[in-house]
RNA sequence: UGCCCGAUAGUAUAAUGGUAGUACGACAGAUUUUGGUUCUGUUUGUCUAGGUUCGAAUCCUGGUCGGGCAACCA
């Protein structure tokens, strides 16, 4: 067996069982399919994890197909970011292959259904197709062109596939059983005509494949032995077996798992798009998207979505995972990969009434607590004014609250402790700058002092601080299950993007790497946006940090 | 009122006829120069009614509930 651990779901299972009685030779290849019609989203991830993942276990390969039949919604832009975003996942695929390259086979696959009276021309309207297929109780009856003889079928095919009709006018059907209780068996279409331009094909072709001609299809061209897709394919299976055993070609088997569903998001391409089209983001990529290349450009890392993919395993059970397991995961990746740095998101000034005026100190922090010699350290401009983070400093402090007010002492983080003596306010009663006195011998790394405070605050020395835009996100759904509403934009969360144009951070931030996380310490995780340039550098918060304490304070 | 799929803690997921476990969450505590991290503990579950069996989450039957299936989309 490839390993000894157990199947990790239910179709590794299958896959094991497959390998051990000899089938496919023992031989394990996958394919991913994307349609080339937009971005790939985290549910792609869940079903590219899933195939790639099972390929890599069982020493086997994946094709990555680009399932191209519908040339009206397909371009070569979503070819490259589906491309894109795969490999960034960290995968790699055997072959890159498209649906549109075995269009000459296709053709002749249904050529062949014809001449064993399988498949035949229906000139019917859509309308009339749908109405003679009756309903799921009620059979469905023939169409005034379904015993037309081979001859007429193959010359009419051809006809089709040279241009003699418009758009619509004629299909190709197979001819199975119009009174089956699974609608997918009666007498499927096959072929529709469609006088478009093809990404790929140009405009070679004016006849294409409909997806339950094409999907098996291209898996036995390529020999795929387990082909890996969503419940609602289910249904089509017996279609996919039928078409595969008629045609005589690989016995390629599909097998179905449940998609995954993320609460207070959507998931539909065709919703995603209606987001980038109505404005309500900035584009497929943008931040609060749960595309990959949104999460990519919030600050997720292919780590933490590959470990959330296989943390919420495979089942065929419908299922809603809480958003919250995702936030975990990209905490969890980061807290043990992002440097540590100090930024001040609305700030407040901080005197030390006692610390010399025009002194700068050149204090140092570590890079990454979590790592043993913290990945290097460094240099941390300290002086005599500072900008702290409003929220730090109340007027009046309730009980339990261990940062500053009047009297306390709380330990400015990597420098000294200081005590609050004194505040003042503007004429509105806004606290504009706080006074304290800072103990000497409390600085870190050789602290005397023999002080133990509960809080520990982080600065920015006013003088050195650097000016940088950062943009605080938040989920774009109000709604657990916005696609639950008749208006699935009803519930867009209106503060789902807060700007703040003019944060102070540490200098050192200036050399921010674009592509590595970075955590604001106490405030969250944040990575350079795709748009920052040096001259005005702009971070995306990723997550917040867990706040047990915002728990406490709303309890009060 | 046809066919198909499913039902295990709040959310997911394991247990493949033999002690219902794991993760996230929640709660409590310890540690902490991040109210972060880490560690410890607690909490909550087999849809229902029968049947088979020494023994059922697992097998069988009925029911209930949820989802899917009729696009010239995939």
């Amino acid at each position: 067996m490839a390993n000894e651990e157990k199947p990790v779901n239910f179709i590794a299972e299958i896959i094991e069982a497959d390998i051990r009685s000899g089938k496919h030779g023992g031989r394990v290849l996958t394919r991913f399919p994307p349609e080339p019609n937009g971005y790939l989203h985290i549910g792609h991830a869940k079903s590219i994890v899933l195939n790639f993942g099972l390929a890599q276990r069982y020493h086997g390969k994946t094709n990555l197909r680009f399932d191209d039949t519908n040339p009206t919604t397909e371009e070569t832009a979503y070819v490259e970011s589906i491309k894109n975003d795969i490999k960034w996942l960290g995968f790699e695929w055997a072959e890159e292959l498209y649906t549109s390259d075995y269009f000459e086979t296709l053709y002749e696959f249904a050529t062949k259904l014809i001449r064993n009276g399988l498949a035949y021309v229906d000139d019917s309207t859509a309308a009339e197709i749908a109405a003679s297929k009756g309903t799921p109780t009620e059979p469905g009856k023939p169409t005034p062109f379904r015993d037309r003889s081979v001859e007429e079928n193959l010359s009419l095919f051809a006809e089709m596939r040279e241009g003699k009709y418009p758009d619509g006018a004629k299909v190709l059907r197979a001819k199975i059983d119009l009174a089956n209780p699974n609608m997918h068996l009666r007498d499927p279409l096959l072929y529709r005509i469609k006088h478009a331009h093809h990404h790929r094909t140009g405009d070679s072709w004016c006849i294409y494949p409909m997806y339950d001609f094409a999907h098996g299809q291209s898996d036995a061209i390529e020999e795929i032995t387990h082909s890996v897709c969503t419940l609602e394919f289910v249904p089509h299976r017996p279609l996919y077996n039928w078409l595969i055993e008629q045609l005589e070609i690989y016995p390629s088997k599909q097998y179905e798992f449940a998609r995954l569903n993320l609460n207070y998001t959507v998931m539909s391409k065709r919703k995603l798009l209606q987001l980038v089209n109505n404005n309500y983001v900035t584009g497929w990529d943008d931040p609060r998207m749960p595309t990959i290349s949104g999460l990519r450009r919030r600050g997720y890392t292919a780590t933490s979505i590959r470990n959330f993919c296989e943390r919420i395993g495979v089942a065929k059970r419908e299922n809603v995972i809480d958003v919250g397991l995702l936030e975990f995961c990209i905490r969890e990746d980061l807290n043990k990969t992002a440097w540590r740095r100090m930024a001040v998101l609305d700030p407040v000034k901080l005197v030390i009434t006692n610390y010399p005026e025009g002194k700068t100190e050149h204090l140092s922090g570590e890079n990454n607590p979590e790592v043993e010699g913290g990945e290097g350290e460094r240099p941390i401009p300290f002086s005599r004014e500072l900008w702290i983070e409003r929220e730090d400093f109340m007027e009046e402090a309730p009980k339990k609250f261990f940062r500053l007010a009047p009297g306390l002492m709380v330990r400015l983080k990597h420098a000294y402790v200081v005590q609050c003596t004194d505040f003042v306010k503007d004429a509105d009663g806004r606290v504009t700058e706080i006074r304290c006195t800072y103990i000497p011998e409390s600085k870190s790394g050789e602290d005397t002092s023999g002080l133990k405070v509960k809080g520990t605050i982080h600065w920015v020395s006013v003088p050195h601080a650097k000016t940088v835009t950062v943009r605080l996100y938040d989920r774009l759904f109000n709604a657990e299950n916005p696609a639950a509403d008749e208006d699935f934009t009803a519930s867009i969360n209106p503060d789902s993007l807060q700007v703040i144009e003019k944060a102070y951070v540490e200098p050192d931030l200036l050399h921010a790497e674009p592509g590595k996380g970075y955590q604001f310490i106490r405030k969250g995780y944040f990575t350079l946006d795709t748009g920052s340039t040096p001259d005005n550098p702009v971070f995306n918060r990723t997550v917040t940090l867990r706040d047990t304490w915002a728990k406490e304070a709303q309890k009060q």
